[in-house]
DNA sequence: ACCTGAACACCGTTCAAGT
DNA sequence: ACCTGAACACCGTTCAAGT
């Protein structure tokens, strides 16, 4: 991070990404509704437009930091997927609730337009979720049936879990989730 | 609805309920974070100031929209759980989905803040849900153990089925993910 | 009581001008 | 190339004034 360098520094091109980082942290603080150009501007030590010397417009500057979001996020998937051996499918689900949970600005970000982002580093994170269930199926562990029907149940609900954030433990919540889903809602000892 | 009625009853006391109309129309049309004062009151053929007199400001207007929605979605889901007798689950989250699908414009205010509202209606919707889980532990269908734990799960899964719409069919894709959730995502024949 | 129109402080965006 | 400051067309909100 460089929030502590001088004002000059900004001046040899590295402008673009300190609008970026002042972006999430005025996002963070406030939520996106409340970002302003003028003000990421004026914290980031320049003038009020000197960000179109770098994005074209506001929603410029958000698909960037999206775009960027996803990436890191697809990375955190990839992450989870590799490290979890025997229940890959509750590792990804908390890795995707911690994700959110961790860089709120950023996800914010990423699903602010209530549909799915088509991107290719957005593709990429969802693409890792259906190849979790497709390996789960064919290592046993997952029943068999589309696993694209799956994945989207799955990522609903994680989607569901980090935007609603209804218990305060999230990853907690999540693990419980994950055991619910996994064995079922139904009671077996009936 | 009285979308066809004189400009002139809008001055007999029912500018409240057609400036709430105009908006979710405006809303279903363009999407909340495109709604201004100004054209909801050019649209219901006001001033651009109208609504100050039945609205302290915007987002009052917007907490009276998103408290009607609740409202009507409280009775939807209460409807379901009374009607459906074999799987009030299932019912519940056909009923929820189906909602948020038919009343994007209520749905998008009601969730807006992407933080949970805690008004009377808002209350009253989800205490139907953890009910609808108490009952079908009662009777045998639901697993045992935490129902408030269990309705956040089933409302985080319908919450993102409706936000994130990832496909084209949200009742019949409602009706697949109830099944697997019913019957656990483990592979039982393994 | 209810509505209007001018006014104020914001915002995104453009553009001629500076270095 | 990169940044600035004035300017324009929008917003939400306030308020004195009209009926």
């Amino acid at each position: 991070m460089c929030e502590n360098f001088p004002v000059a520094s900004y001046h040899h091109g590295n402008l673009r990404a300190a609008l970026i980082d002042t972006s999430l942290k005025l996002i963070e603080e406030k939520g996106v509704r409340a970002l302003t150009l003028r003000e990421i501007g004026t914290r980031a030590g320049v003038s009020r437009t000197a960000a179109y010397r770098h994005f074209t417009n506001k929603a410029d500057l958000l698909a960037a930091i999206s775009e960027a979001g996803f990436k890191e996020f697809g990375d955190a998937l990839e992450a989870a997927r590799q490290q979890a051996i025997d229940s890959p499918l509750e590792a990804m689900a908390v890795a995707y609730v911690r994700f959110a949970s961790q860089h709120s600005a950023h996800y914010e970000v990423m699903f602010e337009d209530s549909s799915v982002p088509g991107g290719e580093y957005a593709v990429r994170a969802f693409n890792i979720l259906e190849e979790t269930v497709r390996q789960g199926q064919k290592a046993g562990q997952i029943r068999p049936g589309d696993s694209i029907q799956l994945a989207r149940l799955l990522w609903s609900l994680v989607h569901g879990i980090s935007t609603l954030r209804l218990d305060p433990d999230p990853t907690n919540f999540t693990i419980f989730c994950a055991e619910v889903l996994r064995t079922g809602l139904a009671n077996h000892s009936a």
